[in-house]
DNA sequence: CTGAAAGCGCTTACAG
DNA sequence: CTGAAAGCGCTTACAG
């Protein structure tokens, strides 16, 4: 099943309603520039001589100005669609992924094509869903993750911008976190807690941060020069009942964990529902962290100690890479972009009580 | 702490990109009147003759036109306004409810603000958020509970519609489920099922839809002649740490009950988590069921069953009607719209096992 | 590198 | 009830 829907989006700035708000033609005015001049600064276009630009960019600025996208729309004839290829059954991210998005597509003057595709869609299947009209392409994880992805949007020739997956490939674009390092954070925030002891819930290792996350543990452990306990490190599917199963057979080992770091967050929740199913206490007993501060960690009970990944800003700078790259196609850019995460402290994690 | 966002939306049919579209004159000349006699048919402007309306019409159809946004807001000179006022800290609905909205002010050519208060907003703090240049609100529970503000949005003249909360006043529309017939349908599920001794959690007392359930579920029970055992309805705050809480006292009862109704799904995740505190298993021991279908419910284990609302339909219906009054401000319309709900039957119930 | 002209597809305001 | 004219704020394509 498909759901498709397409969303438009443009924004004109309505402070000023009934008041007639500034134009390009006031600008140019100010600048003692034409019209066309102010145009093409705007649209970047690289032609338009330095001292030009500075003085009609001091002119936007000092009127305030803002384009009108409804005519920038209608005079160029058309306006550039951008797909969001979105596959994750548990869809607690989508808000904020579409948030970032549409205000990025309003600004830039686009239109936002959001398409959920089932999570293990084959590529051919896929394939036949490739719209020749679009214009860029957004793939967030888990859909990014899948065999032969990159080779079909290259084939396609969709300029596409991949999120939360670190790897470059081809002319498409990455944009994430530093999911290594961050697990490392997290590992070492559990170290500096007085935890030597610790598990890890992997996620599928097929997906380039379930991969990335684990590394960043046992490198979090191996520089504190604490044991790597390979008991300690178990698989799960990044599903909360994986995350359960996982956890019951952690407690239920001969020389239980302190700590319990899984992968993400729905699989933090199911190891919270098997140290309760085990007559423990979190975080007293056992201290459990997530990844990906998911709705769902501030919904159970306590609430979990994650790490927070900024959904909405990588989305939006995702239009805004597309929209570059678009406009101008030959234009040399940065294949990989990083952006801050940050550790959130919260109630499921502690010092170790019992040693 | 506030957050703001403005979205913008328009949507041009871009099948035929490239292609000359067909244009307003191009129907004119089909059926043979001016673009002006076919601007007005299309925005609705009731002077037209029915013949030639439905002269136009037809010439739409058989051209499958479709007008451009983009002109239509440049020409009319600005873009009317509605503004979702968002302020649910479980922002689990978010996205569902964006989809529907976006979808709708896309169709009708209108921008989306997305503004998110705290839920515990104090009246005059809200009106202070208060933008006089938005035509129109949408207002979905918690906010549309707030005491005041159906005052508010009346004393404001904002044409408002609110969601899900089941209660008509002054010019205001509202649009949500029948509340407490979803609620009585999923307790004559649970007596059908076998059950007889069955518990409630309602969410808090002031929440219109968290009386309606609990008077459903009343009704449910009292028309199938089952006993209403007042000690099996106990009061929550609509959250996982409440439920969970609740499921214990329940569970710690003399005599409990088989069978657990929480008047939503956070509470309904966290009664799982007492049951399983309590070595007990879902839904062999105690059957557990839920009210919003939101996506906790098919994150934990056992997925819930659970009342599934249209939220994205709701956003959608809400924007189409906000579009007509406010283009026709003295148009007479129905206050209340109900939408469809349906009971999902998951894995948390089954029929009792001990009697 | 910069500008003058024409036009994108609609709607407003004014006539009839 | 219907139409002819002008214009919304930009960009395209063509000159210089």
């Amino acid at each position: 099943m498909l759901i498709n829907s397409l969303l438009g989006i443009f924004v004109t700035d309505k402070k000023e309603r009934g008041k007639p708000s500034i134009t390009l033609i006031d600008v140019a005015k100010h600048a003692g520039v034409s019209p066309m001049t102010v145009s093409r600064v705007l649209n970047n276009l690289s032609i338009v001589k330095s001292a030009t630009k500075e003085k009609v960019l001091a002119s936007v600025a000092a009127l305030d100005y803002s384009p009108n996208q409804a005519a920038r729309s209608l005079a160029s004839g058309g306006t550039t669609q951008i797909c969001l290829l979105y596959g994750n059954p548990s869809s607690a991210y989508l808000g904020e992924l579409l948030v970032g998005a549409l205000e990025a597509v309003g600004k830039h003057g686009l239109q936002l094509i959001v398409n959920r595709v089932p999570s293990d869609i084959s590529i051919e299947e896929l394939q036949k869903n490739l719209d020749s009209s679009w214009d860029g392409l957004i793939i967030p994880a888990p859909i990014s993750d899948l065999e032969g992805i990159r080779r079909l949007v290259e084939e396609e020739g969709f300029p596409t911008v991949f999120l939360e997956c670190g790897e470059v490939s081809g002319r498409a674009h990455d944009i994430g976190i530093d999911d290594y390092q961050a697990s490392k954070d997290m590992t070492e925030y559990l170290i500096s807690l007085g935890h030597r002891r610790i598990a890890f819930i992997q996620g599928p290792p097929n997906h380039r941060t379930s991969t990335m996350r684990l590394s960043g543990f046992h490198d979090g452990l191996a520089d504190a020069d604490v044991e790597v306990d390979k008991e300690l490190i178990v698989e799960g599917a990044f599903t909360y009942r994986s995350g359960m199963q996982a956890g019951l057979n952690l407690l239920e080992a001969s020389n239980p964990p302190t700590a319990i770091f899984a992968g993400n967050d729905d699989m933090a929740a199911g190891v919270l529902a098997a140290v309760s199913e085990k007559g423990l206490k979190v975080p007293k007993d056992v201290s459990v962290v997530g990844f990906d501060d998911s709705p769902i960690a501030t919904t159970v009970w306590p609430h979990l100690t994650t790490i927070r990944q900024p959904l909405a800003e990588m989305t939006e700078y995702a239009v805004r890479l597309l929209s570059e790259v678009i406009k101008e196609p030959g234009k040399q850019m940065k294949k990989t972009h990083l952006l801050e995460y940050s550790l959130q402290m919260r109630d499921s994690a502690c010092p170790p009580t019992k040693t």
